[in-house]
RNA sequence: GGAGAGUUGGCAGAGUGGUCGAUUGCGGCAGUCUUGAAAACUGUUGAACUGUUAAAGGUUCCUGGGGUUCGAAUCCCUAACUCUCCGCCA
């Protein structure tokens, strides 16, 4: 959400922002600038009015203390006035304040100046690639295939259980999904990442601080008993762990990271792309969450890619980093890299990790603050990162990694799996 | 699921319808003392909005919402949450 104030004093360079993102209203913004206007010269005759009537009642507390009964009873008979205005008077503005609220959390982030413009993933910028895309042989399989071949992943199973998009892993399949969760994790703490384990159901104000909510209740699954959603990524019960919170300067940054499953309904979502792996509404994921000073928040973003690479670099993965373009952003980014790794069986590019910088979107709903130099309250930054989603991962290294003799396991997971091959 | 108790500042914990943004303790910060530290002592220490160059000042906030009253942390209604006991149970 972002700070009226600051939409207040600078609105050209807001607008000319949110066109960045294709977000072109510039009505919303006047409308947001005047009922601003409008609150605070509501509040501003409240506050009044309110003045008024409180000193009035504390003189009728000393009236009656006093013993001038006729003082006081003379004072009362006057505050009708003011008891009705105050009560007009904080309706319109509890009114105003609702509207200005709504209309507020309709404004996406504002991106950074290094976003390009565009609308589509066609125009997402491409930073660097690296490592060696494999030729494999023309009869290589995709994943879903290996999956059968080797017994690796059940996804008719899992529809039985559930549904399409619920896979079950067995043998070595399953091995490898904690292998995986297990070196991501430990790869995290090695940067100085503290793990946490959170709940995977989260309330409403939680998917409000990080900007699921409202708005994006489709996209998560909403368990209505309860009032409770499945967390679509681990991302909001670690950030809400700082809701609320005004931090020391020195205990900046925070650097927390997570496993979860995560929970997609994905609503819409067919066709080929989303066979396999490709597209889950249960996955695995370990997260990387940070809270910086606002000085340090780019700084920070370009640490996390580099965490991000160096894990698809020592898991021999080809990748590509790609600033994403104004359009293909999420809601709530000011900038956003995605990593997506070549699979070679399918011949596209699969995105496997996603890390932003938010600056003060989140900070500002979760009211996230640090106690700056000056010694007054800031919104912090808040940054986060998959390190690594399982599923796409797990598709590349199959088809990337397969031999006429069976898998190769890269030499980094070994440790973990305890077998070099699946064959 | 049943019954009961509770929710106050970073934490613990007082609080009579008016002098309560709130006693006190702990913690934090600053100072005195000390070569330094600890201890002790002294002072200080919530947030938001508004306003201002900055301040002063004003308003709001004692879980949320509503009500009674000239005046509510305090009384009433309501919701959420927490805890305890019983039941069930990984």
């Amino acid at each position: 959400m972002l700070q009226v104030s600051y939409i207040r004093d600078n609105r050209e360079q807001v607008l000319e922002r949110l066109a960045v993102k294709n977000f072109k209203q510039t009505a919303l913004v006047d409308e947001i600038i005047q009922l601003d206007d409008k609150r605070r010269q509501t509040q501003t005759s409240m506050d009044s009015v309110s003045a008024e009537a409180n000193a009035a009642a504390k003189q009728i507390g000393e009236l009656m203390r006093a013993g001038k009964k006729d003082e006081a009873e003379s004072l009362k008979s006057k505050t009708g006035t003011w008891k009705e205005d105050i009560k007009q008077l904080s309706e319109a503005l509890a009114a105003i304040e609702e509207e200005l609220q709504q209309k507020l959390v309709l404004l996406p982030n504002l991106p950074h100046s290094s976003v390009p413009k565009g609308l589509t993933p066609e125009d997402n910028e491409v930073v660097l690639e690296n490592g060696a895309i494999p030729a494999l042989p023309g009869n290589a399989l995709p994943h879903w295939e290996l999956a059968a071949k080797y017994n690796l992943i059940d996804f008719e199973l899992g529809v039985k259980i559930t549904g399409a998009g619920f896979p079950v892993y067995k043998g070595k399949g399953a091995k490898l999904q904690r292998a995986l969760i297990n070196y991501f994790i430990d790869e995290a703490e090695k940067a100085g990442y503290s793990e946490v384990v959170v709940p995977l159901l989260v309330n409403e104000a939680s998917g409000f601080g990080t900007a699921q909510l409202p708005d994006k209740e489709g996209q998560m699954y909403y368990v209505g008993l309860d009032n409770l959603y499945l967390i679509p990524t681990a991302e909001v019960p670690i950030t809400n762990m700082y809701r609320d919170v005004i931090l020391k300067a020195d205990e900046l940054p925070v650097k927390n990271c997570g496993y979860t499953p995560c929970f997609r309904r994905e609503a819409g979502s067919y066709g080929a792309h989303v066979r396999g792996l490709n597209r889950l509404h249960q996955f695995d994921k370990v997260e990387i969450v940070q809270v910086v000073h606002p000085d340090k928040s780019y700084e920070v973003l370009e640490q996390m890619s580099l965490h991000v690479q160096g894990l698809l670099q020592k898991l021999g993965l080809p990748y590509r980093v790609l600033r994403l373009c104004g359009g293909d952003m999420g809601f709530g980014s000011a900038l956003t890299y995605d990593m997506e790794t070549w699979s070679a069986a399918q011949q596209r590019w699969l995105e496997v990790s996603s890390v932003s910088n938010f600056e003060t979107f989140q900070s500002n709903r979760l009211k996230l603050r640090f106690r700056n130099a000056e010694g007054k309250t800031q919104l912090a930054h808040t940054l986060n990162g998959s390190a690594l989603a399982l599923p796409r991962i797990v598709a590349t290294l199959l088809e990337n990694n397969q031999t006429e003799t069976g898998i190769k396991i890269p030499g980094v997971l070994v440790p973990y799996t305890k077998f070099e091959w699946i064959n």
